[in-house]
DNA sequence: CACAAGACCTGTCAGC
DNA sequence: TGCTGACAGGTCTTGT
């Protein structure tokens, strides 16, 4: 489900709202998601100081002032509801896996259906040693500009299509299903080309349009397919300024003659004008 | 090591 | 109205 956008638009959601509070209550209804819940979550991190929330890659970021960060992840159906308290907000639904009450008093719900997300503590001085940040690529909206050259660098080592190498969280992070798609059409980069084919001057235009495509989502509030919302209910708006993801058949609004074309790759599918991106 | 395919899990939708 | 199969914003594991 989330990508970059959908995450970043989470993470700005939760910011004001807790940076400087604390969690009264965390209600765990099922032992694990996809990994189990951190052991005694509730006794470990409930009235303590929520000191920043901050995203890594497709990552929340729950940095406690003891020294723990909690890291979030929503995997594919995750969705994150904010609501007020009140008396008839403590029933959860059947895919309501976690329930915080902050000390705002405010109630904050990982939805999950399918279960792909999980939750992880880890000691924050770790993070960035472990498994997966250790790994993970920089970041296209960071405060420190992702390089043409460092991207260029990293692609002309695979021989995976370009489309591949965008979904590989240790070439660049945050990227997805949709938005890999979309920063292609906008670059007119075939999905199919070779990573190792680009120029350093198509690398450069990709690089432009992953972050414009990035902010524009944001800006959006995200993409809404099926399950994700902004955690204040709203839907995200961006997919309506798609241009080719699931857009099969449809005409290219660059070219307006050619149908987008949906291949598959690596078992993922990937829209595209056979005829604009070359 | 690099890559593609499979696995994880549930819900929805098209087609019969 | 069922049933069946395909498909879904991700990423870890397995096999070649
Ligand atoms: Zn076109």
């Amino acid at each position: 489900m989330p990508e970059l956008p959908e995450v970043e638009t989470i993470c700005q959601a939760l910011k004001p709202l807790l940076e400087g509070q604390s969690f009264l209550k965390i209600q765990a209804n099922r032992p694990d998601l996809r990994y189990p819940l951190p052991v005694n979550m509730e006794t470990v991190l409930s009235h303590k100081l929520i000191s920043l929330i901050s995203r890594r890659a497709k990552y929340l970021l729950l940095d406690f002032s003891h020294g723990l960060t909690l890291i979030w992840h929503l995997g594919m159906s995750g969705r994150v509801i904010i609501e007020n308290l009140n008396a008839l907000s403590l029933n959860s639904g059947p895919h309501d896996h976690v329930v915080f009450i902050t000390s705002n008093n405010y109630k904050i719900t990982f939805r999950d259906p399918r279960r792909f997300g999980f939750l992880l503590l880890y000691p924050t001085n770790q993070l960035k040693s472990l498994h997966p940040f250790k790994t993970l690529g920089p970041e296209p909206l960071g405060d420190i500009p992702l390089g043409v050259s460092v991207l260029h660098a990293a692609l002309k080592r695979r021989t995976i299509s370009i489309k591949n190498a965008l979904l590989d969280q240790r070439i660049i992070a945050g990227l997805g299903n949709i938005y890999a798609s979309e920063a292609l059409w906008q670059a007119r980069l075939s999905p199919r080309r070779g990573a190792n084919t680009l120029r350093l001057k198509e690398t450069k235009i990709l690089l432009i349009e992953i972050q414009n495509v990035l902010r524009r989502a944001i800006s959006a509030g995200g993409s809404t397919l099926r399950d994700y919302a902004q955690p204040n209910g709203d839907t995200g708006y961006f997919q309506y300024s798609f241009n080719v993801y699931k857009r099969e058949h449809l005409l290219c609004n660059h070219c307006h003659f050619t149908p987008i074309t949906r291949i598959v790759q690596s078992g993922r599918a990937t829209y595209y004008c056979d005829k604009c991106q070359q």
